[in-house]
DNA sequence: ACATCTCTCTACCATATGGTAGAGAGATGG
DNA sequence: CCATCTCTCTACCATATGGTAGAGAGATGT
């Protein structure tokens, strides 16, 4: 608890970022202890087990994620698409954009289903409220009509596929950078405003 | 070399399925013998080492994708829409659907570069292809402007995003059951078509 | 000064991992 | 019948893993 951020909340950030990008299986807790610099048995202080972090980790990147993209949501004026510009621009944020926190995502595919269960939770109330918003929207006919779970979904599954498959845009030529990211995120607003926009009758 | 499979392929079988569902990594040789019925040596025996194994089932993995998308593409009719349909179409058989197939591409942002290489070496041709194709119907006006390359990773992120987070879609209440798969599947296509149908002017 | 509490450490353990060495079963060919 | 080749096995090994036991350092309260 000195002048430092405390040992536990290192801990967490490190595993955050290793989870994300290299799994949570692969990697083990001498791996993190290195790189946080303190000895193993000082993340075991800290929790009780390996499944007790993961479970921590998981649990607050979830939190911190559903924190800004519902600060993104309620900032935003009350049309779809620039709600939907809002979410965009808060997930290409560089604290969210680190590999870490949309990464973790793929992990979940991998828990087992009480744990999910969990982490769906933190997310349900996003989710349930981005859906009901989609279906009254279609109702008004401002945006495309269709099933706005799948829909939701869509748009999920669009982002989080780039999260989690940047190599898919490497290998068409594009580049990290921040150049790059900017073209990404105007290219990913003009793909969903289109993919969500009425059909002209 | 029997009446069976041989045990190769059934090897081979088994862990693109493991390794699909659940990570190289987190996978180990005795589950994968395990799983065939064989000791773990008789893998080490067909594949000097797991590096080996994972190397084949991944470089096996995208060449059949490829073929698979390739006669898809082949065989549908010379229009945008009608590619993209077809593609879908292919991408959404039980063959391909499978978790193993779709799900190892989740595995490739965490292999060393060089295996990597050869991964999208398999691709390459594909997305090539595709690419120049996008950008010969945006020409045309049959696609909605954009940097094609770009528009490419973003329907790849679409449909793999669905593959590697299913649990997205099992959120927002879908269940994938062959009703479900069919709803999802013309969600998706109405989704793509509207993103890429050209701006109305 | 003493006791207590918080935090990190060293020392160790049982198990699982990827991998090696080499034997044995069964077919094939001279 | 023997030699060879293909394939699978049992028996091991060195290392890495998640986890336990317990000691020591430093602050804090009495």
């Amino acid at each position: 608890m000195d002048g430092r951020r405390s040992t536990r909340q290192r801990i967490l950030d490190a595993a955050t970022d290793l989870f994300g990008r290299r799994g949570v299986e692969a990697v083990s807790l001498d791996v993190i202890a290195a790189e946080v610099g303190v000895a193993k048995q000082t993340l075991l202080y800290w929790f009780p087990s390996k499944d007790d972090l993961v479970q921590t980790v998981l649990t607050e990147a979830a939190a911190e994620l559903a924190v800004v993209i519902d600060a993104a949501v309620r900032a935003a004026p009350d049309s779809p698409l620039e709600r939907i510009e809002a979410v965009v621009r808060a997930v290409f944020r560089p604290a969210v954009r680190r590999p870490a926190l949309l990464g973790l995502v793929r992990e979940v595919g991998r828990l087992a289903p009480a744990q999910a269960e969990r982490l769906h939770g933190a997310l349900a109330p996003l989710v349930d409220r981005a859906v009901a918003y989609l279906a009254a929207e279609m109702d008004a006919g401002r945006v495309r009509r269709g099933d706005p779970r799948l829909v939701a979904g869509l748009c999920y599954a669009t982002v989080t596929g780039i999260a989690t498959e940047p190599e898919a845009l490497r290998s068409v030529g594009w580049q990290a950078d921040v150049a790059g990211l900017r073209r990404l995120r105007s290219e990913l607003l003009a793909f969903l405003r289109a993919a969500l926009a009425p059909a002209v009758t």
